[in-house]
DNA sequence: GTCACTTTATGACTAGTGGTCAATTCGTAC
DNA sequence: GTACGAATTGACCACTAGTCATAAAGTGAC
C-alpha cells in the first residue's frame, strides 16, 4: 500500500522523526478507520432502507462490507448505532436543502409556505427515512446506541424546529403573523401538522394516490393554519 | 380421523339429549377459548404497556398467563397478532369517550376543541398505547398479522377520523367554516396535527413538563387553525 | 530479514428468541 | 374403566445479536 514509503519519509525527518511519526501513524490510522467506517454505512444502508431494520442482519452488512461480523463490532457498538448513524447522515443532507431558504424580500407565508414543500419533497424523496426518524421518536425502549450518536438525532430534529421558528419570527417580526400568539407552540404545532399528515397517510390509501393526497393535505392544511396566522380577529364559533 | 368421531355422534344422536348434549359442550368449549383468548391479552397487554413489543417474550406472556409456550399459539398466530389484538381493544376503548361528542347546540368550534381535549386526554392516560399506535403507522415492513386483524385496526383508525370529518361537516354546514374548502383535506390535517404534537412531545424535552407543553401547544396550534378556519380572508402567499 | 509488539480481523460460539410438534394429559360419553 | 378427541406441554428447531480466543497483518528497531 502507501503505508511503506510515508513511513520511510517520515524515518528521515530526524529529531522529532518518532514523535511526528507516531502521530502521523494514528492519523493515518483514523483515517482508515474512518473509510472502514463509511464503508459499513454504505452497505448498511442499502439494506436498511430496502428492508427495515428488523429484517438486515448483521451478517448480511458485514457481508456486503466485506468484512466479518466480529469487524462490524469494532467500528460499531450495535446495529442499532449502525440504523443511527445512518439516520444521522441523511438528516444532515435535509439541511443542505433548507439553508437558502430565506429569499430577501419574500413574505413569511412564502416561506413557510416553501419550507413546507422542501421538507414534503425531502420526504417524499426519502419515506424510508421518514418511518424510521417517526420510529426512533415513537421507541417505547431507548436504542442501545451510544448519548452521543442520540444526542445528535435529537439535535438535528432542533435544528429543524429552530429553522421552523425563524421563519414565525420573521413573520411577527414583519407583523404579517399576528396570529401566531406563541411562537413555541406555533412552530411544534406546524411540525406537528407536516410530520402528522405525511405519517397518516404513509399508512392509509393505496400507493398509487400517496403522493397527490400527502401534497394536497398539507397545501389545504398549510392554507388554513395560514389564514390563521395572517388574521387576528379572535377565535370566534358565532357568525 | 373427523369421520370417526362424526359418525359417532350421529350415532347417538337417536335420542334429542345427545345432540344437544354435544352442541352445548361446544358451545362450552367456545366460551373457554374465548376466556383463554381474553386471559392471554390481559397478561400480554401488561407486559407490552410496560415494556413495548419487543423487550416482551412469548414465554413471559405465557408463564403470566398460566400456559404453556405452545399453548399461547393454540390462541393467537404469532406474538405479533397477541399485540395487534390488544391494540384493537384500546382503540376501541376510545371511541366511548368519544360517542356523544356532539352536543345540541355547540358551535363546530367548542365541538372541535372539545373532540382535541379528549383525544389529548386520552393519549396522555394512554402514552403506551399512542406510542405503539405510531409505531405500527410507521412500521416498514408489515407485521405478521392476518389481514383482517390489520384491517380492523385502520378501520377503527378510520373511524376516528370520520368523526373529525363529521364535525367539519357540522362546521360547514352551519356557515361557520368558511376557511374550510375541503373536507378531506381538513380532517387530515387537523389529525395530523394532533397526533404530530403529540409525537413530538413524547421525544422532546423534560417528563416533568411534558403534559403541560403537550396541552398548551394543542392549545395553541388548534386556536390558529380555527382562526384560519372561521375566516374567509384570502392568504396572501403565492405558491 | 527477523523479532517483539500493537492493531485489526476472524468465525466459532453463546445466549436468547419466536415458533413447532410429537408426546402426554384431560374431559367427556358410554 | 375405557375409548377418544381436544387441549396442553415443553423439548426442540431455526435464527440472529453480540462475544472472544485466536490468528493475521501492520509497524518499528535492530
Amino acid at each position: 500500500m502507501t503505508t511503506s514509503h510515508k513511513v520511510t519519509s517520515v524515518h528521515i525527518a530526524g529529531a522529532c522523526r518518532g514523535r511526528l511519526g507516531i502521530l502521523g501513524l494514528e492519523e493515518r490510522r483514523n483515517r482508515e478507520k474512518e473509510r472502514r467506517r463509511e464503508t459499513i454505512l454504505k452497505a448498511a444502508r442499502r439494506d436498511f432502507m430496502k428492508k427495515g431494520f428488523k429484517a438486515v442482519t448483521v451478517d448480511a452488512i458485514a457481508q456486503r462490507a466485506q468484512l466479518s461480523k466480529g469487524a462490524i463490532y469494532l467500528y460499531f457498538k450495535s446495529k442499532e448505532e449502525i440504523y443511527a448513524q445512518v439516520l444521522i447522515r441523511d438528516i444532515e443532507k435535509f439541511h443542505d436543502h433548507v439553508a437558502d431558504i430565506f429569499h430577501g424580500g419574500d413574505s413569511a407565508s412564502e416561506v413557510l409556505t416553501r419550507f413546507a414543500r422542501i421538507y414534503t419533497d425531502f420526504f417524499l424523496n426519502e419515506r424510508e427515512l421518514f418511518r424510521i426518524l417517526m420510529a426512533f421518536m415513537v421507541q417505547p425502549n431507548p436504542l442501545n446506541i451510544s448519548e452521543q450518536i442520540n444526542d445528535h438525532i435529537i439535535r438535528n430534529t432542533n435544528k429543524t424546529i429552530g429553522i421552523i421558528e425563524r421563519i414565525f419570527q420573521y413573520g411577527i417580526e414583519k407583523g404579517e403573523f399576528p396570529g401566531c400568539r406563541n411562537i413555541r407552540q406555533c412552530r411544534n404545532a406546524l411540525w406537528g401538522l407536516l410530520n402528522g399528515i405525511i405519517a397518516l397517510h404513509l399508512f392509509t390509501g393505496r400507493e398509487e394516490t400517496r403522493e397527490e393526497r400527502i401534497r394536497s393535505t398539507i397545501s389545504g392544511g398549510l392554507d388554513v393554519f395560514l389564514r390563521g396566522l395572517t388574521t387576528n380577529q379572535e377565535t370566534d364559533s358565532k357568525s
